[in-house]
RNA sequence: GGGGAUGUGGUGGAAUCGGUAGACACGCAGGUCUCAAAAACCUGUGGAGCUAAAACUCCAUGAGAGUUCGACUCUCUCCAUCCCCA
């Protein structure tokens, strides 16, 4: 590895280069196809890793390729950087969320430089600066005015030592994560956004999303959620309290043998209260609603409930049932109160059997002769005959369904509904490191939305750190203030927003980041939205995608968008893994960004994140694999450069070769066009930057051998020739070996900029390559004029023959029968029929 | 339990529309250069059989079946790993 070329110098020539001519600014420009490349903005937490490096480097490659073939690209980048971690970096550190924030997105800054990524970093975007909060705080109260944001009560993990409320990854084991005491729940009043308003048209438009994954659309469907079912009133015995359940299974209702409720439920309670039930329900309850919902609701997990002392009425039989609080159940879903039918419902089943509660059967399967109901070792839930359902009994289940909630309708005990397990979005954070939401509370005129012309309502900076509860709260000249309408004093929401809502419309300020009217200009807007192409990682599949998709619908009904969907395009790149795990600091597997480019230079990084993996697949980091992409830019620069140098090559002196010999210069002109296509398509169709590299590298393969096997090639005239005769027959070799070299390094540069920058300018060309168009390939210089044909026997492959292209299938097929290898096994053997594939393949199949 | 993805040499991967399985690279082995090494360059490299060598033959894409003249590719069953949901 002693030698190697001068990485360093070229990269940071180019960079300063790029940066002092502002090459990779946009301006919105009619008369050109236009290209909204957009990669999801990273979380300024310290350093960037290698799998915020893949997401760049495939964004960078495609904006340059993009470029080249002359696209009006807009590619910017910002940092998603309110939140949590700044704020418990402040505590550790003893310093400012805004200073630490602000170092580490300089740092960023820094490596996104040295890799060489050409972003328009004028329209840099940062989320904790108010010149951006102060949209998120006019998009709220554009909300509030269309009832799209709202309050009421939820609950929240508290933790009583603390007095400071918990995120949920705060939650460790049930205990605080600082001071390990037990987390409670408490019920305290938030802010959403109702994005349930928009559940039927998200859904629906997920159809429209061509050029998103099926997965990613998948995942948000089953989000979403959506099932139709029957709303029915259960009536409470004793009370004239309705309990509403929701099911999708209204056949069942004949065999209702009780009813669950969720622990969350507010009703449970209040059942209880003052009865001897009280006691055991509450600790039940305080004990299940600390498990986090995933081992709540596992398939394995044992099954658990406590019979609170009331019933419920059926209002088709008057039977009455008990109620159970349930560990099963969740508030989320439906009504959060479900109707039990064990006979039809596995969990309901195990549920009955554990507490000794009847189990009713009312659908017995289509075949015959079941065996009788007691025997039974699991819940029957497939479709069958309706019994034991009075007029119902007979029926199809399907049909019966539908007649059941029709009687319910006509009688007033129910409806038809359609559910959502979406639910709407808590916007609502008790801390510092956010936006503030523009609320004000005044006694005599309630809640106030802060005037447009007040804001940004600026986060104060002088607050203390104390690692408990919200500082916002403590700070006098931020809570006290004036009601806008009375000017009475009143005090200010110290809850601020969610950092998801900072990354809900971020995509739209780049369009137009200096506008101070509103957060978008609607002109500029216009113009570059929606995004082409969404380039990020599957962990925002859910959450992230679909608030943003949110936002956008809300804020075209505001009035501030045309479109309907934010992404055309959404990619999802693969993870970079080392030694079969994730990189995490933990894990002690990261490879830093400085290690690589100060060892082997960001084109060589680039390089090899590209072509170990295709990006869709997850991708193991190889120190060999690096190396041997940069032994391939080493290969690259000593070839270009002895192409180039008026000294001929010391080695390639030994002797002449026979003219006969001379390396097939024809075929390295057709390889070129060849290899055209193939990258032009790989990048484009497909994404697939590991085989358009291999591709190049076929090409300097073919190149090498043919500039070390022409000796007699006077290595001189490379510099100064015409260009390539691109369309007649045969080139002269030095215009075609000329047309190879600057067509690679054309084909090169997406992938590895700086290099070829510089051997561009080697070559005697003006800067920048990343202004000059992208090589087009003659579609007749691709054409071979021999093809292989491949002959098989039976389906076996026997035998190859090479023929003239414009051979007719008749003759191909000739020519196999009378191949003499294929003759020695078609001999005696009677021939039933030849099958012929245009330029491919004979197969001769015998008896 | 439901849904999805993946499974190909020693390794990463290629085979884009059902038509030569293993492109390109890593690794390894041998060679050239060198006092030696590194670098660079050249050659070989799925397995087995048969060979002095070449040629040739057979086997092989997680396992097993099916469709087809022909299957890494399509269908079914199973296994393993990963992801999402419950």
């Amino acid at each position: 590895m002693r030698e190697h070329y001068p990485f360093k110098k070229i990269e940071k020539k180019w960079q300063d280069y790029w940066g002092k001519k502002g090459q990779f600014k946009v301006k919105e420009d009619p008369g050109k196809r236009k290209y909204y490349l957009l990669e999801m903005f990273p979380y300024p937490s310290g350093k960037l890793h290698m799998g915020h490096m893949r997401n760049y480097v495939v964004g960078d490659t495609l904006a340059r390729f993009l470029r080249m073939k002359g696209h009006n690209v807009l590619y910017p980048m910002g940092y998603d950087s309110f939140g949590l971690p700044a704020e418990n970096a402040a505590f550790q550190n003893k310093t400012h969320p805004a200073e630490w924030t602000k170092r580490c997105i300089s740092d960023m800054r820094k490596q996104q430089a040295k890799m060489g990524l050409s972003y328009d970093w004028d329209r840099l975007t940062i989320t904790c600066q108010p010149d951006y909060y102060k949209w998120n705080q006019w998009i709220f109260l554009k909300f509030y005015e269309k009832g799209l944001a709202y309050k009421k009560k939820a609950p929240i993990n508290w933790c009583p030592s603390c007095k400071t409320v918990l995120a949920n990854e705060q939650v460790e084991d049930g205990k605080c994560w600082r001071c390990e005491s037990r987390v409670e729940i408490k019920d305290l009043e938030q802010w959403f956004f109702k994005i349930t308003e928009y559940a039927e048209e998200l859904l629906e438009d997920l159809g429209r999303l061509a050029g998103w994954p099926e997965r990613v659309k998948l995942m948000q469907e089953n989000w979403i959620g959506k099932s139709t079912g029957t709303l029915v009133n259960f009536r409470l015995k004793d009370s004239d309290k309705i309990l509403p359940i929701f099911t999708t299974r209204p056949d069942t209702l004949y065999g209702v043998t009780f009813m669950t409720m969720a622990c969350e439920h507010p009703l449970v309670l209040e059942l209880v209260e003052g009865t001897k039930y009280e006691k055991e329900v509450k600790e039940f309850v305080n004990r299940v609603i600390l498990e986090d919902r995933f081992t709540r609701t596992a398939e394995d997990k044992e099954k658990e409930g406590v019979f609170i002392g009331r019933y419920a009425i059926n209002p088709l039989t008057n039977e009455e049932v008990p109620i159970y609080v349930a560990n099963f159940v969740l508030l989320e879903y439906g009504t959060g109160i479900i109707m039990a039918v064990p006979a039809h419902d596995q969990r309901d089943f195990e549920f009955a059997k554990k507490y000794n509660i009847p189990i009713k059967q009312v659908i017995k399967p289509f075949t015959v002769h079941r065996k009788p109901l007691t025997e039974l070792k699991e819940a029957y839930i497939d479709p069958g005959i309706m019994v034991n359902s009075a007029q119902f009994t007979g029926l199809n289940s399907e049909e019966a369904k539908e007649k059941i909630t029709q009687y319910l309708e006509e009688k007033g005990w129910g409806k038809r509904t359609v559910q959502y397990k979406l639910r709407d979005w808590l916007i609502s954070r008790q801390r510092y490191w956010g936006t503030p939401i523009p609320i004000i509370y005044c006694e005599k005129c309630g809640i106030m939305p802060v005037p447009e012309e007040d804001l940004p309502v600026e986060l104060p900076q002088n607050v203390k750190f104390t690692g408990k509860g919200n500082p916002l709260k403590d700070c006098q000249e931020f809570v006290n203030c004036r009601c806008p309408k009375c000017k009475e004093k009143a005090k200010r929401e110290t809850d601020t927003m969610d950092t998801f809502v900072d990354s809900s419309w971020y995509f739209s300020r780049y369009c137009s980041p200096d506008y101070d009217k509103e957060p978008f200009e609607k002109k500029r807007i216009d113009y570059w939205m929606p995004v082409d192409q969404y380039i990020g990682g599957i962990e925002h599949a859910i959450m992230h995608l679909l608030y943003a998709r949110f936002f956008t619908k809300a804020l075209r009904d505001i009035g501030l968008y045309k479109i309907d969907e934010p992404f055309k395009k959404l990619f999802c790149q693969g993870m970079v893994v080392k030694d079969g795990a994730k990189m995490s600091k933990s894990k002690g597997n990261v490879v830093s960004v400085d290690e690589i480019t100060n060892k082997y230079g960001a084109d060589t990084a680039r390089l090899f994140i590209l072509f170990a993996s295709p990006p869709e697949k997850d991708l193991e980091w190889s120190v060999e694999g690096v190396e041997g992409s940069f032994r391939f830019l080493n290969r690259v620069w000593r070839l270009v450069n002895q192409a180039t140098s008026h000294k001929p090559q010391a080695t390639s002196q030994k002797k002449k070769p026979e003219a006969d010999s001379l390396p097939p210069v024809a075929d390295l002109h057709r390889k070129v066009h060849q290899t055209i296509k193939k990258v032009t398509e790989d990048i484009e169709k497909r994404f697939h930057f590991n085989t358009a590299i291999s591709a190049i590298m076929e090409l300097v393969n073919a190149l090498h051998l043919v500039v070390n096997q022409l000796t007699s090639y006077p290595v001189t005239q490379f510099k100064t020739g015409k260009p390539a005769n691109r369309q007649t027959g045969k080139p002269a070799n030095r215009q075609t070996i000329e047309e190879a070299i600057e067509t690679m390094v054309l084909l090169l540069s997406p992938f590895a900029p700086h290099i070829c920058e510089e051997l561009w300018e080697n070559l005697g060309n003006k800067p920048s390559i990343g202004q000059k168009d992208w090589p087009t390939y003659d579609p007749k210089a691709i054409i071979e004029e021999e093809i292989l044909i491949i002959i098989q026997v039976d389906g076996k492959l026997r035998s190859r023959i090479k023929v003239p292209i414009d051979l007719s299938d008749d003759e191909v097929k000739e020519k196999a029968l009378a191949d003499g290898r294929i003759k020695k096994f078609i001999s005696g053997k009677k021939i039933k029929r030849v099958i012929v594939i245009p330029k491919k393949l004979v197969n001769i199949v015998t008896e």
